[in-house]
DNA sequence: GTGAGAGCTGAAGTCAGCTCGAGGTCAAGG
DNA sequence: CCTTGACCTCGAGCTGACTTCAGCTCTCAC
């Protein structure tokens, strides 16, 4: 563990493709860490990196940092995770993403014929209620997919 | 176009699933419009349904309100839009919405291998490079696919 | 030793897209 | 007429994920 094998911020920036100002405020919500040199510069391991691309991945999902935050805090303690870990808690999105693709696919193929159909009934609209599920929830807004239900918006 | 084809706001909440709020504000917006009673109160035509059901559509690919605007705005001045005109209009965000989907495919097959496989190489690994097109745009950010760079929030 | 550029902090600001609350007004069934 | 519930406005507040700023310090190649 010699000074080579740690990275300055700056490297993590070119390598993660993370700013200055993500990696900082990442650190003060705990989802990494950095050990500091004597003048209180940030100094990272590498392993830093395959966090940060897990955060990357976990936020194009629309996962929020809360969430990313404790499937990372399941990662083992003490120990550098190996990639079975990490395979374990890509897997757990995994649901997530195919849920959310279901539902942009559903969204093209109604997209053209619901708009334009006029029937805007909630019952029937293929839109609204994405594999002829019949929602009896009451609300309107439950009737879609929960992945198309928040909006997807930066 | 008697009252009976007037909706007031409390039925377009019902039959939209949008929040009062919401309408309001797309209101303010420009989005969608309403008449109004000697008293003030909001009465709207039935076309206002299918603006939301537009609005709805939109938004769940990830489309800004300003860009919706803009794109309702071409809508035809003066008569009731037909479905064609809708059709027209929804065909614009068709692509976007392919791109949404080929990139969250590529995220689903990249997910364990990549995140785990100790690659993080930006110029081979398939997360950051989906379609192994290698960018040579400097920047390690831009090498996501924009349907996934912007963080699909709510 | 020194100069330049990389890094530091904490607080405040930004942005989209609503949401909420207070304090009142309107509409319609009885 | 009266009551009740739906509706109104305006402005402030909220959430999440950062970004920006000012003013200063550290590091390291020369």
């Amino acid at each position: 563990m010699d000074a080579h094998d740690l990275l300055t911020i700056g490297e993590v920036v070119d390598r993660s493709g993370f700013p200055h100002s993500a990696l900082r405020y990442y650190e003060r919500e705990g989802l990494v860490s950095a050990t500091r040199t004597s003048g209180g510069q940030r100094r990272y391991e590498r392993g830093v990196l395959r966090r940060l691309a897990f955060i990357r991945a976990a936020r194009a999902i629309g996962i929020g940092l809360d969430e990313v935050r404790d499937a990372l805090d399941r990662l083992p303690a003490g120990r550098t995770p190996t990639k079975a870990d990490w395979t374990r808690l890509s897997r757990s999105w995994r649901g997530r993403l195919d849920e959310q693709i279901e539902a942009l696919v559903a969204l093209r193929d109604g997209l053209d014929s619901c708009i334009g159909c006029g029937c805007l009934s909630l019952a029937r609209c293929r839109l609204w209620n994405p594999g002829d599920r019949i929602g009896a929830q009451g609300d309107g807004a439950r009737l879609l997919p929960p992945a198309l239900r928040r909006p997807p918006v930066g």
